[in-house]
DNA sequence: TTGAAAGCGATACCAG
DNA sequence: CTGGTATCGCTTTCAA
């Protein structure tokens, strides 16, 4: 591998000296026409690019953000919720020269609950990407880290962005509503999470909107194992139980609004399997609109995430908080929209 | 955010230099036992981490890998294997000090060819993570940047590792005889693919030593999206089209060989919605033992890839390329073993 | 409009 | 053993 040409040899050969060499590649100062002409020529023919380390030395930027999961790469990658998002997210920040450094937090991290590559100065801030103790949350937080919460959120002054699943637990039971259901139930994890409690109370509020009843027994929670999303088997096997409870008996609900597509489908198929029918016997409604949410039979009722846009505002929210420390901390939530399919059934019909 | 101490302010309140402050860092020469414990005390005291931006300039080293995707992050986020091959990777990186930078091919790539955080010397070598174009894999071989293509292979001299597909193809097939099966079908999709390829040499090897039959006909392959792994479902459809076919007949094949767990499951899916009982009417084998594996109904007998092992030898490959770039080129091939659940019927019985 | 020179933070040679 | 100093490649100030 011949060794790259430095801005020394581009500024030897058009015959000036590095700083105006430096100055036509950042667009800054103003430089002769002919000698900026001249540099350019000589930059294309030795296809010259700056040593982003150089670079990064002196300006004391890496323009680099760590992207971090909680426990580890694989329990997010398995999320296809997640690959959407991070595909709105490095796209924004490719836009501006900006690149991704991937870790999971587990491994990243060995004496310090701060990982090496942020202490060894590697990245310009942190983005934590789904849920994370908040402790650790805690840590980066008082480290005064330029941080962004992308798809989670805490109390503290954080950057953060979810999807507005208040609004849409409002929108679901309006749905539902509308469609004739009175007697509707939610399913969510036991899990501490800002989305699910969003989402249970943007559903409850619903409930209320509509004058339909809703109490604490409006929400079927079981503990799932908090550490990982993966190993759901056991959680939803019990949650799926206290659902064929309710189904029993005379008040039995007509309409189940999950926490995700994720529980909603594996909720179908396991009513399918138990002949119950979908929607005719029971209403299913989703959360995310998942690639499978429509390979779904039937195909499932949804609330659509812009997941791509929440990685690209994302994006733009560690950019401002990096590149002007003192901006008012920004707590969003992307709008969401109710996309209608085959899984709640007409009651009025 | 304080701004962190270098190396200098160590050596001040060290009473020493900043050459033996790096001496004693980086374990190098000879420093006497009291000056060594009165810097490490200073290190702590000031929580000092070296900066990895000078050292990289200076070494000319970044200690960071390129890991790049085709054609976007999110196809291969959506795949579950790779979240494991990415776990092992990792792991065995972090663990000598590297890190990976995150990139897909499509964004990360404007004029050139060539991803711009490698222009810009921000990584040490590249690791493309499954299939990529030939064309793109020639690209970069010929800037003789380190190169690791992980779960993929070209003809070319370049450090590459895939699961044995060809020892699975002839385990599979063995496993299949001894239960009884003499009608095997295999199949796979269309796409240019070594995975692919390999694993079908294996299979008709397999046949041929078990001296059973196989031509052509024992492939079913039909042309998938190229670009898309997501989108499978129109492949899948003519797949399962032209099995249904094989089917009717009274030289009907016992058994489905697929190329991958994703598609054996799916098949699986299809079957039993069409009352074809699965294993007594068809056994079905896949390939990966992916989690789904294990949950379907019946069980899949699968090949299990050490999937994480994958990834853990990937990165010796690529680290040793990295820093001593005259080792000859490795081109491996995992072992792996076949795993005997319940999608295989005995016929002897 | 241009360039000399001062660093950014670290490593490593070489002299003491 | 220890430390002065050159150097990695680049940006930026300041003077010409």
């Amino acid at each position: 591998m011949a060794t790259r040409p430095s801005i020394f040899e581009v500024a030897r050969q058009s015959n000036c000296s590095i700083a105006t060499v430096s100055n036509v590649l950042n667009n800054k100062g103003r430089v002769s026409k002919e000698k900026r002409k001249k540099i350019l020529q000589v930059v294309a023919k030795l296809g010259y690019q700056v040593n982003s380390v150089g670079r990064n030395l002196r300006i004391r930027r890496t323009e680099t953000f760590g992207l971090l999961f909680y426990p580890s790469c694989a329990e997010i990658f398995k999320n296809p919720f997640y690959a959407e998002v991070m595909q709105g997210l490095e796209a924004q920040l490719t836009r501006v020269g900006y690149h991704l450094l991937l870790a999971g937090y587990e491994t990243s991290t060995t004496n310090s609950p701060i990982p090496n590559f942020l202490l060894s100065g590697k990245v310009d801030g942190m983005i934590l990407l789904g849920r994370f103790p908040s402790e650790i949350i805690q840590v980066f937080h008082e480290r005064k880290t330029p941080l962004l919460l992308l798809d989670a959120n805490v109390e503290w002054p954080v950057d953060s962005i979810v999807s507005d699943g208040f609004s849409a637990g409002l929108q679901i039971v309006k749905h539902l509503a509308d469609k004739g259901h009175r007697r509707i139930v939610m399913m969510a994890y036991e899990w501490e999470d800002y989305n699910i409690d969003l989402r249970i109370q943007g559903f409850l509020s619903g409930l209320q909107e509509q004058g339909l009843p809703g109490d604490e027994k409006s929400v079927i929670r079981h503990p799932g194992d908090d550490q990982s999303v993966t190993r759901q088997g056991t959680s939803h096997d019990a949650m799926y139980q206290s659902l064929k409870e309710r189904l029993k008996g005379p008040n039995a609900p007509t309409a189940l609004v999950a926490v995700n597509d994720t529980l909603a489908i594996d909720m179908v198929h396991r009513l399918l399997r138990d002949g119950i029918r979908v929607p005719e016997q029971l209403s299913v409604v989703g959360y995310d609109d998942d690639e499978m949410a429509q390979n779904l039979v039937p195909a499932l009722t949804t609330i659509r995430v812009n997941k791509q846009e929440l990685g690209r505002v994302g994006a733009e929210l560690i950019l401002k908080r990096a590149t002007q420390p003192k901006t008012p901390v920004s707590k969003l939530r992307l709008p969401v929209e109710l996309v209608e399919r085959g899984s709640v059934a007409d009651l009025r019909r």
